[in-house]
DNA sequence: CGGTTATTTGATGGGAATCAAAGGTTGTGG
DNA sequence: CCACAACCTTTGATTCCCATCAAATAACCG
């Protein structure tokens, strides 16, 4: 099954189980593919699309802009992720999205979806159930934002983004790359730039990470979670895909306890 | 049609249009009816529910708990909410649902739920649509919480649960009410309590609301919405349905500006 | 390379948290 | 119907985390 590599079938399988039937389907819904430069707008607040799109390489962002310019991004997504699927149902989009990186898009219009999802209950459940996830990453989001301190929410932002390209084969040997600027983290945890970096150095510091230019290297899976205080469940990842190289470290290296005090 | 006072088809049609069929086979689902007093627990995170509910009275929170027992409250629903639809895909809950004031509840069976989707694509469509714009509110939950002041988040709430509130016939006149304690807003709106009362006098103190126990006044409609620089779209509520008793004030009342600024 | 964009570090200030305690309200049972 | 307890609201004093302001590198790119 070497066709598996293809980026909506792997996530879906990170997320339930496809028979051979379904995912001929999905394969053969038409896409039109387009290529997007670094920080394009994709889809604009107050529009309303006919297609939703695939994004099949590099990072977007869904944002929403306040009155006086500040940026607040509501979710990243990664190869795989199918970011305004939303859009299907809900007809006016409510906030933005653009690229963070160059990309790839696969377009579908709502229409092939739409026949597609009547004909087949089982891919409509699973689409809606990549909307569900969606919307629990939201919620984790309030919480991380809410009420979580900046190193906090700093060390949570990256063990998310690890395990969800981790779960699209993007992560391995505790590496991966991460193609935002500082301020893009900023917008993204509500914090100001020059918090990030200072978390950032903190986490270096503290031996957690390690991050050169776009390049993260996860030094200590253990200690960084436990100083997010990091709960995984909410991304309903399917447990027999994910990969989990990163075994938590029984050590108790006294370093994950200085994290989670400071 | 005198049934369509039953709450969840109100709430369907404030959303979406449904035909007389549609409308029957909503009303002939199998529904179990519950009461609940106030604060008891519905769901719990970590469980698997075999139901969703239908809150036909009184008031639900979706919250989790922090290690150190803080709770962020993610959202809040009214009658005609099923505010754990999402358990039918997604089958651990990530978090916890709880009533706020004493409450009727219907349950439905993920079973008989999923055989009306298979059957009604339509249906299932706008179930969909409410669990996305469940989604919707979490994202413009994230951006209250990160973005906004103690004064903005408070009346950003109030504007939200008021137009919600009145899109299933519970707030007429510019009142309704809110079953809500002060410390229960904290937690939704990430504040303590102490911030939560001193943005609620400032509101009273410059008559944009009034509030008497659980009653919410709206004395300014287009005054609260500027202070919190409230748009409704989000709500993605049908325009034909919002009933907009509170014309927005033309008038530069200089309060709206004073509101803003502080 | 020069110019823009991004990262890093230091100094200062402010908005809301925290701490503390006094009033109100509600409900229950004597 | 009063009294007491539990809960909720209100107000004041103090603290602190992170925003803001500022400026010096460093990295990227055409």
């Amino acid at each position: 099954m070497p066709l598996d590599n293809h980026p909506i079938i792997r996530k879906i399988e990170s997320i339930a189980r496809l028979s051979d039937e379904e995912r001929e389907v999905l394969r053969h819904l038409p896409v039109s593919i387009r290529d997007y430069e670094r920080r394009q707008e994709i889809v604009r607040e107050g529009e309303s699309p006919v297609h939703s799109c695939l994004l099949i390489e590099g990072f977007a962002s869904r944002f929403k802009l306040l009155e006086d310019g500040r940026r607040q991004i509501l979710g990243l997504h990664v190869p795989g992720d199918i970011p305004d699927l939303q859009s299907l149902h809900l007809h006016r989009m409510d906030h933005h999205l653009a690229t963070v990186s160059p990309c790839r898009l696969g377009f579908i219009r709502h229409h092939d979806l739409n026949e597609m999802n009547a004909r087949n209950p089982r891919i409509a459940a699973i689409l809606w159930r990549v909307t569900l996830i969606d919307a629990a990453i939201h919620r984790e989001w309030v919480v991380r934002v809410g009420q979580r301190s900046a190193r906090q929410r700093m060390a949570h932002f990256l063990c998310e983004m690890f395990l969800r390209l981790e779960a699209v084969g993007l992560a391995v040997n505790g590496r991966c790359v991460l193609p935002l600027t500082q301020a893009d983290m900023a917008d993204a945890l509500a914090l100001t730039n020059v918090s990030v970096n200072r978390m950032l150095v903190q986490l270096k510091k503290d031996g957690l990470i390690a991050l050169e230019g776009r390049l993260l290297q996860v030094l200590n899976w253990g200690g960084l979670m436990r100083s997010a205080h990091f709960d995984p469940g909410y991304l309903h990842l399917n447990p027999e895909r994910v990969i989990s190289t990163l075994s938590v470290p029984r050590v108790h290296s006294g370093d994950a306890g200085a994290a989670a005090s400071r």
